[in-house]
DNA sequence: TTTATCATAGACTTCACAGGTCCATAATTG
DNA sequence: CAATTATGGACCTGTGAAGTCTATGATAAA
C-alpha cells in the first residue's frame, strides 16, 4: 500500500515545471538533472501526463514540457490517477464463497430492492476512498508552490 | 495503489469470528469452507492476526480462533496495518536531488528553526494518510456485523 | 532543405513481492 | 498415548514496478 516512485517523480517535475521563473519550455534533460532520474525514464513518465493533458509537450528545437493549465487546478488526485491508474483501494474477490452469501445477499436478491448490489465491507472501503480523494482533490501543485515561494521571499527579505 | 487480497481475507475471517451465533472456537477447517480460500495460505493470515493480538488461537482437539477482544474495538485500521504492514503512504526517494535543496532547505538547516525537517510533498501526503487513518479508525468489525444483523431480522421479521 | 534537437513508443531486462503450496514440528485435549 | 489443531519455515510462480536502450517522428533554426 504505497504510491510508486513514479508519482514521486511526476509530482517533483510538475513542481518544477510550476516554478515562475520558467517562462519558456523545460526540456527532459533537465528534469532530469534537477530530479536524479534517468532520461528515459522521466520521459515515459512525462508521456503519461501529456497523454492526459496534464502538460503539454513540443518537439524539435528549444522544446520540452509546460504545464497544460495553471497549477492550482492539477490537483494530486490528478497526477496520481493519472500514474496509478483507475483501480478501486479495494477490490473484492470471492464474490462466490458461501460467506458472501450470508453478508451480501442476505438484504437484496429477493426482488424487494432492485439494484442493491452494495455489499458491507466494500461501502465501508469505498467511503474511506471517497475521504482520501476528497483530501488529494483539494491540494495542488500550487499549494506547494505557494509554500516554497513563502518561505523564498522570507529568506531574500532577511538578506 | 491497492489492499492487498490478504486483508481481504483478514476482513472477512475477523467478521465470521465475530458473528453472535459462534459461541465455540472456530477452526481453520471451517474458515477455509466459508471463504473459500486455501487452509495453508489462511493460517499464515490467523497467525499475523495472532501475533499482533487482534485474535487468540488455541491448538488441541476442538482449538480454533476466536477474537481477542470485542468486535467494536477492532478496528478498520488495525486489521490493514497488521497485514499490509506500516510502511507510509508516500516514501520520498531522492532526498539528495538538486531540486530537494530548494524546496526543503530553504527554510531550513540555517538555524533558524532547529527541527524544521518537514517537507512541502510530504506534509500533503501525511494529511492524506491521516485523513485515511481516520475514517479507518472509526469503522469495525461491529459496524459491518451491525448491518448484517440489521438485514438479517429484517428478513426473519418478515417471514 | 538539411541538420541538430527534442519527444515518443516499443522491446527488453531485472528484481521484489504478492499469492500460494507443502511439510515438519509443537501444543493441546480426551 | 493418539488424534487434532495451530505454527513456522522452505519453497515455487506470476506479475508488475523500475529502469535501460534504440529506432522513429516531429520541429525549428541554419
Ligand atoms: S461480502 Fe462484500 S467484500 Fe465480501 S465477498 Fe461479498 S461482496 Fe465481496
Ligand atoms: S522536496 Fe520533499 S518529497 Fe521532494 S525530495 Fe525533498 S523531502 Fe522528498
Amino acid at each position: 500500500m504505497q504510491f510508486s516512485k513514479s508519482t514521486d517523480y511526476a509530482l517533483h517535475a510538475l513542481i518544477h515545471l510550476g516554478l515562475p521563473e520558467r517562462d519558456t519550455n523545460v526540456g527532459i534533460k533537465e528534469l532530469s538533472a534537477t530530479l536524479g532520474v534517468s532520461e528515459s525514464y522521466l520521459s515515459k513518465i512525462m508521456s503519461k501526463l501529456r497523454q492526459d493533458g496534464i502538460v503539454r509537450a513540443v518537439p524539435g528545437v528549444n522544446g520540452g514540457y509546460e504545464l497544460a493549465r495553471p497549477a492550482d487546478q492539477i490537483t494530486f488526485l490528478d497526477v496520481i490517477q493519472v500514474i496509478e491508474g483507475r483501480q478501486q483501494l479495494f477490490e473484492c474477490s470471492n464474490m462466490n464463497s458461501r460467506q458472501h452469501q450470508l453478508l451480501a445477499q442476505e438484504g437484496a436478491a429477493q426482488q424487494e430492492q432492485p439494484a442493491r448490489n452494495g455489499c458491507l465491507v466494500e461501502k465501508v472501503m469505498e467511503g474511506a476512498e471517497e475521504h482520501l480523494h476528497q483530501y488529494l482533490r483539494e491540494h495542488t501543485i500550487q499549494t506547494v508552490l505557494d509554500e516554497a515561494l513563502k518561505h523564498r521571499s522570507h529568506e531574500s527579505h532577511k538578506k
